[in-house]
DNA sequence: TTTATAAGCCTAATATTATTAGTTTTTGGT
DNA sequence: ACCAAAAACTAATAATATTAGGCTTATAAA
């Protein structure tokens, strides 16, 4: 070949992606990212086809580390159903707030090419809704399981977007109401 | 005075708001607003401190028109709480639907100086809470609403960001959702 | 050992867009 | 008629993404 790389796509991504959570997305530019790299902004061209896709690419990552943290909760939790599933809405909240720039960017981006592809999500969740049917049975256990997505999920956005100000214990408040959620869940499934 | 005005704040926030819904905010240019109001992008310096400030003006209204459904939801629902609570959920799924963009904008704008302030949004829950305490309990009130603010708000935005793409009803699924939660909430608080 | 090739980087240029500076236009009150 | 000031405009600046084209250097073939 020729001339060595001075950089490679998962380097980009992951500089990318500090950046962000330092700085905000709104600040990162790709002349910085570069000048990060130790090359100029055109060069960057070569790995990835615009910003757009840049940006795809850290929430790509960013979406696999949730994964993991999903992954990590359920082979460390017990066995208990119930404890379980509060096992991966604490990791979950719990990564959120470990990055909370990367996790906005990558759920709540403007533009849809920028956003997680559902694919990746529900490969995600596939064993989290197993879980939820043990606790709130086969026939809702999808419902459920997006009732529960959208707790966790909208609880901890509130939160990093400092729309909870109101004091009191947060960490308290989101373990009431997963605990409410999932025995309401348990009550109204066998109704 | 002299040169009656073209244009003045409420009719630039309210167009800017128009052209958000239709083409997104990532797409809207200061020049293409301008010209919507049939003069230059400099003249709007006239109106507004600068971007920024003008989106926090959409948001702004955006909460007040959300606001004014709550009112609604609550003036026109029956007596029964958890009948009064479901008529709220459901006014804000229903505000968040028509006018996806702007929702998102108001609650997930990426820089914090965009977004909802805690002040309107505490004003437009308190009456929530209120009904809250009925189903809850005082002590847990404000855990509770917030729990029920995650639900409906992560429900949601997940919908609009085509998050929850396994088909099935998704308004039943939000119905079983808040349904479930809040007998949760009822019995855990009661606990 | 030489040399052609191509990968990888660079500089320079372009386009878009927010923002600022300075100027011109309009019109109501004297 | 004319003055003052409000409100708009044109022109210029700055930041930043992206494209075009050229230079450098390591490698592979001769």
């Amino acid at each position: 070949m020729a001339y060595p790389a001075q950089t490679d796509y998962p380097t980009i991504i992951r500089i990318a992606q500090q950046l962000i959570e330092r700085d905000g997305v709104e600040q990162l530019a790709l002349a910085s990212l570069a000048s990060e790299l130790g090359i100029k902004a055109p060069s960057l061209y070569r790995y990835v086809a615009n910003k757009t896709a840049l940006l795809k690419g850290v929430v790509t990552i960013t979406i696999q580390q949730l994964f993991a943290t999903y992954s990590e909760a359920l082979n460390t939790s017990a066995g208990d159903p119930q404890n379980q599933m509060l096992a991966i809405c604490h990791a979950h909240r719990q990564f959120a707030h470990d990055q909370p720039k990367n996790y906005a960017l990558a759920f709540t981006a403007a533009s849809a090419e920028q956003r997680a592809d559902s694919a990746s999500l529900v490969e995600m969740v596939l064993p989290v809704q197993a879980i939820m049917a043990q606790i709130s049975g086969q026939e809702h256990s999808l419902a459920a399981l997006r009732g529960m997505l959208g707790l966790i999920h909208g609880f901890v956005l509130l939160e990093l977007n400092q729309q909870l100000q109101r004091g009191g214990d947060l960490s308290t408040a989101f373990d009431l109401a997963v605990r409410s959620y999932l025995a309401g869940v348990a009550t109204v499934a066998s109704s």
